[in-house]
DNA sequence: GTAATGTATGAAATGCGTTTCAATGCAAGT
DNA sequence: ACTTGCATTGAAACGCATTTCATACATTAC
């Protein structure tokens, strides 16, 4: 394949001025950009980027960790950092972890060695000071609510966001209410656990452990939901359901075992997605696409100017009211 | 950044013999090795993988171009490129097109450039032509049944797959059938509609125009259907959906509407993700995750033995019985 | 005891584009 | 006429690991 040099050949310059002509600099006569052109052409010349890669010492490439692809929260996110990242000639790497402490390392060697200029992490099951050890390598941002650190952050507000939630539902005059969660490690978790305690304690009521599900991921797993729900003794009037896909499943399962929403059972759900709309689903909307955006334009503020500021952006929620809750 | 040669000069050995210590090669003593590893770890010393890049003329990384990484299909998809991709120690860059030709061509361009050893397209616009111009830079797999070309591929036999629910569908007494699709270009609509056509034919009935509906992605689309459903004059008593996702919204919305399923309008769908169980949708599973796996072994075994040997595989599907069809 | 193998190591070439530095030519300014 | 400055161009260094080739010594084989 035809490099650089054969280029200068046939075109009877020097290779500085085809690499000038390559990236467009000033101070080329037009005679000679135009011979270098056509010698391309006639070698039939590809840039080999790896090259510019080694030569520049950076790869306009930014990655992406997350613990599944296929998880609508996270492909939400994904797909946010793919447009914005798009839009500034940028690509994306793809760690796919799945919560494994050890490919989540990996990818943060890859930072290490410059594979790519940045990454996000979506989510993470390493802690914290062991992803601090990467920080000089490259700009990092979490997308979560992290405290106490120098990272970048974007993140939704858990805490006033399950507050909202809470609160509304108490406002609805529920006072037995319990909460499904996804993971239980992950600051996120331990976030809304405190919010969830504390709206409890603002109206008097001891929270009920049994009322607490954890591992609730997808749509399926809604139907764990409602089957444990219905052979508790006492059970809740009301959930707090992390994401829509879980709330849908436990409304689609509950249609099944008898269980009427929102009068036996009055539901609030986190993200809107479609199928929130499609079901009457009252949830709170999470702007996890504008999330992925924000969380590209710091890396890439941050590569641009050469400055790392430190910087941590909250984005607001709503709740959208519709019949579930 | 410490390089190779500062680590040869503290160890007091060559460069060669570092790059076999770091490449796990024979013929080292022990004692230079452990050199070799001091002098690595005093200067904390990470390679720079753009160079080994350069050298090698590879990347292990493989491209996946998509339309939409948040379109469950894609992500599902995606998600078993991404596992098969990591057991392999490969990496991903994704290249989200939108379905615009322009960012086609730039991920191929990114194909010759060497960014990548191999690309997989999910989903293309671009001709069949354009793409057959990048066959020399590297192993590209097409995600859809192409003939008559030399490309890799992995497929689902949609034109089976198609007439499999459409005599499902007519075994039950349907004759007025209609259904819903995607994009109208793409080989595999054409595939679908061919399917369609051959099927009605077989029990002597015209198509009929105003049961076709295009641009069905997503939940929300099923809105779109029900309210044209409703104000046609003579309707469909069944359609062959092509998502998951559209039926479960023609099926939500059609409740709102008073449709009864399957009385009223009998479903058949493809895809078979969760949200099939949940509502009760019958559906005819599509293997998108054992594709995605499919499609990186096809490239791997390519890059790996050196051999390109045209290859089609086509998945089969089944038809899931639920009690919407 | 000499040829044939195997082990161990380094010098140098290779992959290829970018960037710095020095040099030349030519026009405007004093 | 002489300095200043911009336009233009090329040589060479740089980024960094891999790989080939040659060399030297130590065994094993016949």
């Amino acid at each position: 394949m035809a490099n650089i040099r054969e280029i200068a050949k046939l075109a009877g310059v020097s290779v500085s001025t085809v690499s000038r002509v390559l990236n467009d600099y000033p101070y080329v006569k037009e005679e000679k950009r135009r011979a270098v052109l056509e010698a391309m052409d006639q070698l039939n010349y590809k840039k080999n980027i790896n090259a510019v890669h080694l030569a520049k010492g950076k790869t306009c490439i930014v990655g992406v960790m997350l613990p599944d692809v296929a998880h609508p929260y996270f492909s939400a996110m994904m797909e946010g950092v793919a447009e914005e990242a798009l839009r500034f000639g940028y690509h994306l790497l793809l760690f796919q972890t799945n919560y494994d402490v050890h490919k989540e390392l990996e990818a943060l060697e890859m930072l290490r060695m410059k594979q790519m200029d940045g990454l996000i992490i979506c989510s993470h099951m390493a802690s914290i000071e062991a992803i601090e050890a990467y920080m000089e390598d490259g700009p990092i941002v979490l997308c979560e609510d992290v405290k106490d650190n120098h990272f970048l952050s974007v993140s939704i507000n858990h805490y006033d966001a399950f507050l909202l939630g809470m609160n509304y539902l108490i406002k609805k005059g529920h006072t037995k209410i319990g909460y499904c969660i996804g993971r239980s490690t992950g600051i996120n978790s331990q976030i809304r656990k405190a919010a969830y305690e504390k709206a409890l304690r603002a109206i008097d009521v001891q929270p009920n452990d049994e009322w607490r599900f954890e591992q609730c991921l997808h749509i399926t797993d809604g139907k764990r939901v409602v089957e444990k729900l219905c052979s508790l003794h006492e059970k809740p009037t009301a959930l707090l359901v992390t994401s829509d896909q879980v709330a849908a499943g436990i409304i689609l399962w509950g249609k099944a075992y008898g269980v009427t929403i929102p009068n036996d059972l009055a539901i609030v759900s986190f993200d809107n997605h479609p199928i929130a709309e499609a079901l009457g689903i009252t949830t709170i909307e999470l702007p996890l696409s504008l999330m992925g955006k924000k969380a590209f334009h710091m890396i890439y503020h941050c590569l641009k100017t050469g400055i790392y500021s430190e910087q941590k952006e909250q984005l607001p929620v709503q709740l959208i009211e519709r019949m579930s809750g």
